[in-house]
DNA sequence: AGATATTAAGACCTTTTTATCCTTTATTAA
DNA sequence: TTAATAAAGGATAAAAAGGTCTTAATATCT
């Protein structure tokens, strides 16, 4: 459904977001370690989420990440790392697929999409950590 | 949503059931051309989908594939190419993901998952290629 | 039987994604 | 001002996905 960056860039959003919620920062190596995800390959993420102004990174000692002062929501991790073809693509990977030149199965997938953009827009980061602290939810196995 | 190689086959397999309706076969050309998808590519899935008993081939001349006669639902498809992972696979990339040991979005996306298989499950090739008889709906750009 | 049309199979190439390494630059604290 | 720490970025490697090509096998027609 997402690739395997926008994964890692959802986890490491909420897990920074949980971290926050300490009054703390995380650096690289915490968040990969928390997240189970390769260092070297996390920082690249780390970078495209600095640069799509959902993480704020601060450097040297005591130095390491922070989560933007607002609401985020899963929709704007995801378009930051895989763009928006979760939203606009077609199902059976036509270039045009609308209602006025539908694939096949356009309308039994109208559905779906919208309920998927509806879960990505309206779930946000804040909700998501809530269950990691509270130990409901997990960043690993 | 679906790889690549999905969606071709998909497409195959509507475009099939559509020549079938004619009582007559389509070979590989044929079949390329008409959901506009590189042949070769195109051969290797038709390979695949004949392995997993969704299609049966004539060779020699006349010859070119058939769809088995019996109604095949997009889940059998997309289970065939794709694997499972639709149905099973945890948004985040978690190995184990359940409602015992839950990632952060399990259950944000538990309804959405349950109707995209109802979808997959509900919808038959049978259903989708009228549309495409019919010029209501279409194959390629 | 021979010629031809057709699929089967698999080796091979290319591109994209995922992952790693290593050097540079910036920041802070002692 | 220096040592330690941390992010940034370039280069590249490994793996997966996507795609191509060649050869072999098979069925049909003449």
């Amino acid at each position: 459904m997402f690739s395997k960056a926008c994964e890692y860039a959802l986890k490491i959003m909420i897990y920074l977001s949980s971290v926050q919620s300490e009054g703390r920062l995380a650096g690289l190596k915490e968040v990969a370690s928390s997240i189970d995800s390769p260092e070297a390959f996390t920082a690249k993420i780390l970078q495209q989420l600095v640069r799509a102004n959902l993480l704020q990174s601060l450097r040297g000692p005591n130095g390491g990440f922070r989560v933007v002062d607002r609401p985020i929501t899963m929709l704007e991790v995801v378009n930051a790392i895989d763009g928006d073809r979760i939203i606009r693509g077609c199902v059976l990977g036509l270039d045009e697929c609308s209602s006025v030149h539908p694939c096949p199965a356009h309308n039994n997938f109208v559905v779906i999409r919208e309920q998927l953009k509806g879960v990505l827009v309206n779930t946000q980061l804040a909700d998501l950590k809530d269950g990691v602290i509270s130990g409901n939810s997990f960043l690993k196995v």
